[in-house]
DNA sequence: CAGGCGCATGTGAGCGCTAACAGCGGGCGG
DNA sequence: CCGCCCGCTGTTAGCGCTCACATGCGCCTG
C-alpha cells in the first residue's frame, strides 16, 4: 500500500501483475485465429455470425480492449482530432470546443487540445506541430487571431485542417460568423433609432473577429454619410470596458450610443456610466455582441448580436470529418448569420 | 487537385509521395544506428557530444518527427492525459480546464479531454474507460459530481486518477477548494453585518460542491442559534437565479440577506430585486460565490466568495504528475481556501 | 601486462495491431 | 465432372519505436 512496497512488489514479483490482455489471448479463449478477432472489432460483416459471438463473448469475458497505439501504428491513423485554442476560459472558445467535442465524440474521435499563450505566429505554427507529431488526424483551429489566420497558410496543403472565425479568402476551410454582418446589425440598429452618431469600443487589435467588426461598424456610419469617431480599444475584459467607457464619458463628446465589441466589456462600460450618473438607455444606449448567458440579466438587459458558437463549433468538426474522409467536394467556406437580440439598453436619444 | 486526381494520384503513382521520414532514415543520413538516434532523442547525455550533433543536424535537415504511436507501443506509456470534465463553458471547469492543460504541455504531456453529457455514474465510468483504452496515462476527473465521485472508487486502484472537487474522504487522491469554509465565510460576513437570518439559494443538488456550500451556511446559522429557513434550488443559470429570487421575495418572508451558490444566479437575483423595486445592498443584501471576472462590475459590484480555479487546476496537475512518476509520497488530499471579497452588494440591514 | 571495467555504439527482438495474401471448402456454370 | 469463384478464416510481414544485450575500445589496476 506504502511506496516502499509498491517498489518491492513491482522488483521482485512483476510477473504476479496479469499481463494486459491482447488480442491473442482473445483468439485463443474463442478458438479463432487474432485475425479473426481484429475483423470482428473493425468489421463484423465479413465474419460469421456465429464465430463472431464466440469472439464478442471472450471480449467480454477477458473485459478486452484493443490497444490504441498499436492500432495507430499499423493503420497510420489515430482516430484523435487536434483542437487549437487560445483562451477556452473566453465564453465563445469554450462554447465552440464544448460543440466541437461532443461532435468528435459522436464521430468517435477523440480530442486533443492545446493551448496557447500567446497569439503569435510561431505558437500556432508550434501548437499544430505538436499536434501532428502527436499524430492526429485533422486539426481544428479557434484562432481567431489575426497571426493564427497567416500561420494557417504554411500549413502542408494535404493536412486535414478546418479553421473556426479565421480569414475567409482564406485557402483553408473555414467557419465562421459573419462579424462584418453582426456589426453592421448593430450600428444599424442604433443608427435607426435615430441616434446621430454610433462610437465604437473594439476587441483586441490582434484579433481577427474585433477588426471585422470595427469594420463593420465604420462601413455602415460611412454608408450612412457619417464619419466614424475614433473607436476606443479594449481587450474583451469587462476591465479594459470600464476604462474605455471613462475614457470615452470624459472626452466632452456628445455620446449617445456606443457598440461595443463583446459583452463583457458592455457590461464595464454600463457599470462606468452608472457611476457617472448617466442612464441606459436613457442617455446613453448600449450594444454588445455575442449574447452570452448573462446579458439579458444585465442593468439594463443588454441589447446584442446573437452568435451561434455551439453551431459554428459543430460544423467545423462536421467538415472536419469529411476532409478526413478525404470527402474533398462540399463548401469549404461556411458562415453563420449572427443575430441582433433588442433588449433594453437600446432606446432612441433624449 | 479535385477528388478525381486525388483518387486516381493515390492508386496510380502512390510512390510518389515522399514516405514519412523515420529514424532510420536519420540514422542513415548521420552514418550511425538507429538505436543512436533514439538515444539522442531521449537520453542526451548517452551519446558523445560529436554524434549527438551529428544526429542533431540530421532531424533538423530531414525535419524528422518521431511517431507517437511507435514509441507509446514500444514503451506502453503515451505521453497523453485524459480530462473529464462535464460542462467546459461553465467558467470554474473551463478555468480549471486551462489551468490543467497549460501545467500538462509545461510537462510535455498532452492532453485529451472527454466531456460528459449527464451527470450519472455510467457515463462518468464509460468516459474513463474510453480515455484508458486510448491509452492514456493518467486522468484528472472535474466532475464536481456527487454521482462522478461515486464512480471513482470503481477505478482500479492502481490507474493514477486525480479528482477535482470532489469527495475528499473518499480513496481518490483530490484537489479541491474548500466550499464549506466558504460558505462559512460568505454567511458569518452578512451574520456579522447585522442580518437576523440568511437565505441560501444552492446549485443543483446532485453537484458535491452546491451540497457542500449548502452545509456550510446551514451549519453556520445553526451555530449562530438560527434556524436555517428552507434553501432554494438553483442550477448555477442566471435565470434560476432570477426565477428563485422571484419566489423568494413573492414568498412574503423578511428577506434582508441572501447567500447565492454561485456568481451568475446572484446576477439573476439582483435583477429580479431591481425589477420589483428593491434595492442591493439597502434592502437586501447578496452574497454570491466564485468571483468571475464580471463580479466586480455588476450593479452593485458583488460580495463574493473567490475561488482560485487556476491554483486548483496546476495543482491537480502537479498531484497526477507525481502519481504518473510513481511517487507515491506526498499529499493526496489538496485543500485549497477560498477568500471571501467584500464589495458592494452587502451591508447592513436597514 | 593480463584482466576488467566503463563508455559509446550497434544488433536483434519484440510492443499489439492491421494489411495483404494464402488456403480451404462448397456451389455453380460450361 | 472439372475449374472457378466466393465466403470465411488463417498466416505472415511489417508499422516505427525502445529495451536488453552484445560489441569494441581505451584505460586503470594489481
Amino acid at each position: 500500500m506504502h511506496s516502499v512496497d509498491e517498489g518491492r512488489d513491482a522488483a521482485t514479483v512483476s510477473r504476479r501483475v496479469p499481463r494486459q490482455v491482447v488480442m491473442v489471448d482473445v483468439a485463443r479463449r474463442a478458438g479463432v485465429s487474432h485475425q479473426t478477432v481484429s475483423r470482428v472489432i473493425n468489421d463484423p460483416e465479413s465474419v460469421r455470425a456465429e464465430t463472431r459471438e464466440k469472439v464478442l463473448a471472450a471480449i467480454r469475458e477477458l473485459d478486452y480492449r484493443p490497444n490504441r497505439a498499436a492500432r495507430a501504428l499499423a493503420t497510420g491513423r489515430t482516430g484523435t482530432v487536434g483542437v487549437v485554442a487560445y483562451d477556452t476560459r473566453l465564453y465563445g472558445p469554450a462554447s465552440m470546443l464544448h460543440a466541437i467535442q461532443l461532435a468528435a465524440q459522436d464521430a468517435g474521435h477523440s480530442v486533443n487540445i492545446v493551448s496557447l499563450d500567446s497569439l503569435e505566429r510561431g505558437p500556432v505554427l508550434d501548437a499544430v506541430d505538436r499536434l501532428r507529431s502527436q499524430g492526429v488526424d485533422g486539426i481544428i483551429i479557434i484562432a481567431p487571431e489575426v497571426a493564427a489566420a497567416q500561420a494557417l497558410i504554411e500549413i502542408p496543403a494535404d493536412f486535414p485542417v478546418v479553421a473556426v472565425e479565421g480569414l475567409l479568402d482564406g485557402p483553408t476551410p473555414v467557419v465562421a460568423v459573419d462579424q462584418f454582418l453582426g456589426a453592421t446589425k448593430a450600428t444599424r440598429h442604433l443608427l435607426d433609432l435615430g441616434h446621430s452618431t454610433v462610437w465604437h469600443i473594439t476587441g483586441p487589435g490582434d484579433w481577427y473577429e474585433a477588426r471585422v467588426r470595427e469594420q463593420g461598424w465604420r462601413s455602415t456610419l460611412e454608408e450612412a454619410g457619417i464619419s466614424p469617431p475614433d473607436p476606443l480599444p479594449g481587450d474583451w475584459s469587462p476591465r479594459s470596458g470600464y476604462e474605455q467607457g471613462k475614457r470615452l464619458i470624459g472626452s466632452g463628446a456628445d455620446v449617445t450610443a456606443v457598440f461595443v465589441a463583446n459583452d463583457q466589456m458592455a457590461l464595464g462600460v454600463m457599470r462606468v456610466l452608472y457611476e457617472a450618473g448617466l442612464e441606459v438607455p436613457g442617455d446613453i444606449s448600449i450594444v454588445g455582441f455575442d449574447d452570452i448567458p448573462e446579458a439579458s440579466y444585465y442593468a439594463p438587459p443588454l441589447t446584442t448580436v446573437r452568435q451561434e458558437f455551439l453551431e459554428v463549433g459543430t460544423l467545423s468538426m462536421a467538415m472536419l470529418l469529411r476532409r478526413l474522409r478525404r470527402e474533398l467536394d462540399g463548401p469549404v467556406k461556411r458562415v453563420v448569420e449572427p443575430d441582433l437580440v433588442v433588449r433594453a439598453s437600446t432606446a432612441p436619444p433624449r
